[in-house]
DNA sequence: ACCTGAACACCGTTCAAGT
DNA sequence: ACCTGAACACCGTTCAAGT
């Protein structure tokens, strides 16, 4: 006797989000994922390993939609088949970049601290989160040359994950303007990977 | 009828501290303290408020050491009565202060990251976390001139605690030379942050 | 004055039993 | 084939009862 399905792996990725977001990571309890589906927690077991599993997939659907922006209106590869690309002013593309990361950061703060905390508790893989930041490698690389392109990226994505978290953190909260702190950040960086 | 003393605070915090480093954050218990400690986990709470406490508590000792590591072989103020700083290369000090950094990190990795973690885990206040960094503020205004001091201060530990927090999560496993890539920043935003 | 066992409210996870 | 209640092993935390 086959038992109609009452929820569904969509759903629960949808849940496990909302709730990481509402309440935090505590908050993304099996219990809690349960009840907003409408269905008993033993039941998410058919559909996800466990509740790592289930941290995994939400940090890997928020890196996707980060990599969907991160990619969003950037200049392409030549579509006439040549394998060179053409990135037309590099440092107007390190600012676009780094305010897309921003935005995203404080439009979904606990799935951005999900992606980025140092640690393992996101379960992305680290290729992972290489492929997704293929684009501030390619500005590094237009910028600091081929050389120290991958330095240079280290650099700029160090820079930007590290002042972000502080501005998570609320290490910015004792004055001063944060925005123009960042702007001041992408200007000077962006000057001393090109020299 | 007074009953003795079996564990003390300072017991319980260095077990904490222990737990942390070996086990991660998810192995500070409450019963594994107070199995370490020579008790039941119920007689923790007549010296400590409750797990939240504990890790504040081995988040500000950790903090406690690592200023004091910041501190040490710094050029201090002058001895005369003076209230003029004497800092002496301020690219040296500046060097000088992202290797202790990092070298804490890597001597206590899990410290490190509940420290720095964005977040509120740590229990640290945001004032004591600044207090603890006004060595590199110092620099950051010797290099950067009073006007830019809080911008070049936020570029600096940004990019510091962001490189740090990308080498613990293993981003960097991948090729390159790591402590390149680590003096590669140092010289490049010293530069960067004076010009 | 501190320590303890017992209890409570929560977790994640497994599994036999239902449909 | 999926869903469920019951059960288990763990948490943090409280509290009356011991010494």
């Amino acid at each position: 006797m086959p038992a109609p399905e009452r929820t569904s792996l969509e759903a629960i990725l949808a849940a496990g989000t909302e709730l990481l977001e509402a309440d935090g990571p505590a908050g993304l309890t099996m219990q809690a994922v349960a009840g907003r589906v409408g269905v008993r927690a033993p039941s998410l077991y058919k559909r996800v390993r466990n509740r790592r599993a289930l941290i995994a997939l939400v940090a890997a659907s928020a890196l996707d939609e980060l990599e969907m922006r991160l990619r969003e209106g950037r200049p392409v590869a030549g579509s006439g088949g040549g394998d060179e690309e053409t990135v037309i002013e590099p440092i107007a593309e390190l600012a676009r970049l780094a305010h897309t990361l921003r935005a995203f950061a404080h439009e979904r703060p606990a799935a951005y601290r999900l992606v980025f905390a140092p640690g393992e508790e996101s379960g992305l893989e680290v290729e992972r989160l290489r492929a997704a930041s293929a684009p501030l490698i390619e500005v590094a690389a237009a910028l600091a040359g081929p050389d120290r392109a991958l330095d240079a990226a280290r650099t700029l994505t160090a820079w930007a994950t590290g002042f972000i978290g502080m501005e998570l953190a609320g290490a910015f909260r004792l004055g001063g303007d944060v925005d123009r702190a960042f702007a001041f950040g992408i200007e000077r960086l962006g000057a001393a990977i090109a020299s």
